[in-house]
DNA sequence: TCCATGTAGACAAGTTGCTTGTCCATGTAG
DNA sequence: CTACATGGACAAGCAACTTGTCTACATGGA
């Protein structure tokens, strides 16, 4: 009965945990200027073909907070805006050889962060969560706050 | 190998989806001045034996930052700071009635939240999966924000 | 072709939840 | 009883987001 409640926690307590130490592993890697937020843009920019107003749809955020993100980033060097090809008021986002390789930087950080799980629950086992998640998979947009 | 991206993924959707969902119906059953952190600070509070500078680390907040959610949670009638019995500094926090409805509120948003998924996997696997996550049972503050 | 409506993005201002900095009162260890 | 630590409050500042408004361009129907 109240495991729902339990899983509830325990869903919440994990994804903190994994946000909290992948931006911390991130940071050490000489990313220090990037947050949390900016890894799920990241993850819809390399995505590929994303405007401004798709990030703000994804983050679950208003075109001009996206706006100011991209803006943020573009001037750190993680991002460039290219006119898109068939409209000539959007532009598309792409990731400069930085922002892939901040990519890879939190992708690592993702595996490391999981890897002690994975041995405490074991190959097998840890197989089975992935494929029971799998089968929970979430549509719509990714909310990286609260 | 890129499963422990995918579990990432997976985790941080499912509680960015699970913190909406909750949320939502919270504010539905009338709780509409209650934003999701409250949610974690009523979840110590109702603990027992919290004050300011304790809910503060659970959180992973500032101690100023608490004590601003706190005052917030007293205006709006959710919580009452009484006298600490063996710390004149100290001031402990309880729950009001109205403060234990909203808790009552959020438990069975995240049941209800939480029931599609059960009947998805079925009962077995579901408890499995609550087994499993259990053992990878996270300690430390529970980050709200990121 | 022209017009009405919708959408991408920028500029500006305001809100808010958090931070740092400082202070006092009380507790605790030597 | 002195030195230091801790709970909590007051004040100011910051940073990420919001709402509101605007221009340029796209799109579908008459």
């Amino acid at each position: 009965m109240d495991d729902a409640l339990t899983f509830s926690a325990l869903v919440l307590a994990l994804s903190g945990r994994l946000v909290q130490e992948i931006h911390a592993q991130v940071s050490r890697q000489g990313f220090e200027d990037l947050r949390p937020a900016h890894g799920f843009a990241f993850a819809r920019i390399s995505f590929g073909g994303a405007t401004t107003a798709d990030l703000a749809e994804h983050l679950g955020v208003t075109k001009q907070a996206a706006a100011q993100l991209v803006e943020e980033l573009v001037r750190k060097g993680y991002v460039v805006r290219r006119p898109h090809p068939r409209d000539a008021r959007a532009r598309l986002l792409e990731l400069t050889d930085e922002g892939w390789a901040a990519t890879r930087a939190a992708d690592q950080a993702a595996r490391e962060a999981v890897a002690p799980w994975r041995e405490e629950l074991g190959e097998a086992r840890f197989q089975e969560l992935v494929a029971d998640l799998t089968r929970l998979a979430p549509q719509g947009p990714i909310r990286p706050a609260w």
